[in-house]
RNA sequence: GGGCCGUUAGCUCAACUGGUAGAGCAGUGGACUCUUAAUCCAUUGGUUGUAGGUUCGAGUCCUACACGGCCCA
């Protein structure tokens, strides 16, 4: 692992050396070759063109990458260079780039960043090749590649060294590209349902819009702490209040908690707001942007994940919370609400029932632990409990529940949603029992946010939210078992 | 937090019940003017994750620790 071994240092001191040669000749890293040309274009265009026909017309292109392959012969070599795009096999003949230019080129090592100008040409065996007269080192690289067939196989030395990772894995550069392009397409999907994208404070005097433990950091000119925020929604809900009707922000989180593969302590999320929407028109939202994301990336409705398919094609299942409880636990049966009967089932599963937990808590502390991994989906789950959703509004007809919203795909949660509570004087009183519990002892219980009720006191429009776990959605449909292998760079424990 | 598994050359992997740490790739030297994981000849390279212990002798057995993986909470 660590770089001080001395084979490593042999290895980089034989490429230190080379380096140290070409220092003395000039310009070790040149920055004045300019391509015209990606591999991929070229055999786009070319691939499909007759030795003869390229020999009748040719075409002279300029390409640059890192060299991949090195196949040296005695006056004629190849050579394969990786760009952006993919990779092009070079023809390098002693005879035609002369002596000197083609004995520099056996010194140089897989990795080194090359460039080369020539005519496209056919090999005997049908491979578009560059028939080179002008090859250039652009950047000597000083440390060895992993082995050319396996590439790197330990998961902590992909995820510490990424670069490496994706270097070799043409499977992570395309994971990480078709996650680039699922955040085009969330922001295209919004874009054109007139949504405002916006940026708010991810320093927060007061963490709130979720029950989680904060990131904590301090301000030195104010000399105060701030929180890294664990959600965007009371300042999304703020603009919604200002006359942002329809408004979302698709940012980086933070939640001071373990690491799994379901979790990262910063992860990125989307959170939209509608106003003059309900619950329904959000599920509607969800399963078009959803639909709309599978189409774009797989060319499918049909998502295959991990081993199982779903089909996100036709409108999603929904099923409400305590229907779900009561077909796992048969002792509910008729007592869903009955606060004994919870905790006689939370016991039997393990679950701790503290004294200021109501039946809310304990409905959803059951469900997490009884339902949720069943989950297959895609379903709607609806009607979550009030005590456990303080910024959702109540039920009209049955005000313990609210009408919220998760989604879940193969037994994990991908959204959740519900109509906004956006009455001052309750959501007041839900913080205040917020802020009881924290002070009992529930460090992921909310802080009351005074400046959020002020706000919600000069009136904030019937409106709807929603939010998306981006990070979940991308593991989603790039097949990916981990949350680490849709992040670039996943958080880690130091080095030893 | 608990259980199980892993850590050997730059990379990918071997090494039986404890008995001289090996191979392929990469590297180095040589041959080779259409290769496809190019081929052929020769060859360098190791504090076996760290620290202890048992033993005549430890990659192998024991203990602790570090990092990672899987499962559970």
């Amino acid at each position: 692992m660590t770089d001080s071994d001395g084979q490593e240092n042999r290895l980089i001191a034989e490429r230190r050396a080379k380096l140290a040669r070409i220092r003395e000749t000039g310009n070790a890293y040149p920055n004045d070759f300019r391509r015209d040309s990606l591999a991929a274009e070229l055999l786009a265009a070319y691939q499909s063109h007759t030795a003869e026909s390229l020999v009748a017309t040719p075409v002279e292109v300029r390409v640059a990458g890192r060299l991949m392959v090195k196949r040296v012969m005695g006056g004629t070599s190849f050579v394969k260079l990786q760009d952006r795009s993919g990779q092009i096999q070079l023809m390098l003949k002693r005879d035609r780039l002369t002596e000197p230019v083609y004995a520099d080129f056996k010194k140089w090592d897989l990795g080194d960043i090359v460039a080369a100008r020539g005519e496209l040409i056919k090999t005997k065996t049908g491979e578009l090749s560059l028939d080179a007269v002008e090859i250039r080192l652009l950047s000597k690289s000083l440390r060895p590649l992993p082995e050319k067939w396996h590439g790197i196989t330990d998961p902590e030395t992909k995820l510490r060294q990424r670069y490496v990772d994706l270097i070799m894995s043409e499977e992570t550069r395309e994971v990480f590209r078709r996650r680039s392009e699922l955040v085009r397409f969330v922001r295209g999907f919004l874009d054109a349902l007139d949504f405002t994208e916006v940026e708010t404070p991810m320093m927060q005097a007061i963490p709130g819009g979720a029950t989680a433990r904060p990131f904590i950091t301090h301000h030195n000119a104010f000399d105060i702490d701030l929180y890294l925020r664990i959600a965007p929604e009371l300042y999304l809900k703020r603009l919604v209040v200002g006359g942002f009707e329809r408004v979302y922000e698709l940012s980086r989180v933070f939640r001071n908690e373990g690491v799994s593969t379901r979790h990262n302590p910063e992860f990125t999320m989307l959170e939209l707001y509608q106003a003059y929407a309900g619950p329904q028109d959000l599920i509607a939202l969800t399963e078009n942007l959803l639909r709309g994301a599978a189409r774009a990336l797989t060319g499918s409705d049909v998502v295959e994940y991990q081993g199982e398919r779903f089909d996100l094609g036709p409108p999603f299942a929904q099923v409400t919370v305590e229907a779900a409880l009561e077909s796992a636990n048969p002792g509910l049966k008729g007592r869903v609400r009955d606060r004994a009967a919870l905790a006689a089932e939370c016991a039997k599963h393990g679950i701790e029932v503290h004294a200021q937990s109501g039946a809310g808590r304990l409905q959803y502390d059951l469900f997490e632990k009884t339902v949720e991994s069943t989950l297959r989906g895609p379903v709607f789950m609806t009607q979550y409990p009030a005590e456990v959703s303080p910024l959702a509004r109540s039920n009209d007809a049955d005000p313990f529940v609210t009408d919220r919203f998760e989604l879940f795909i193969g037994g994990r949660e991908l959204a959740n949603g519900f109509a906004e509570l956006n009455d001052p004087e309750e959501q007041a009183a839900r913080f205040h029992a917020q802020a009881h519990a924290k002070a009992a002892g529930d460090e992921e219980a909310m802080f009351f946010d005074a400046d959020y009720v002020r706000a919600l006191e000069y009136g904030m429009p019937p409106t709807a939210g929603l939010g998306i776990g981006i990070d979940r959605l991308a593991m989603l449909l790039t097949n990916s078992p981990s949350i680490r292998d849709v992040l670039l760079f996943p958080q880690l424990k130091p080095e030893a």
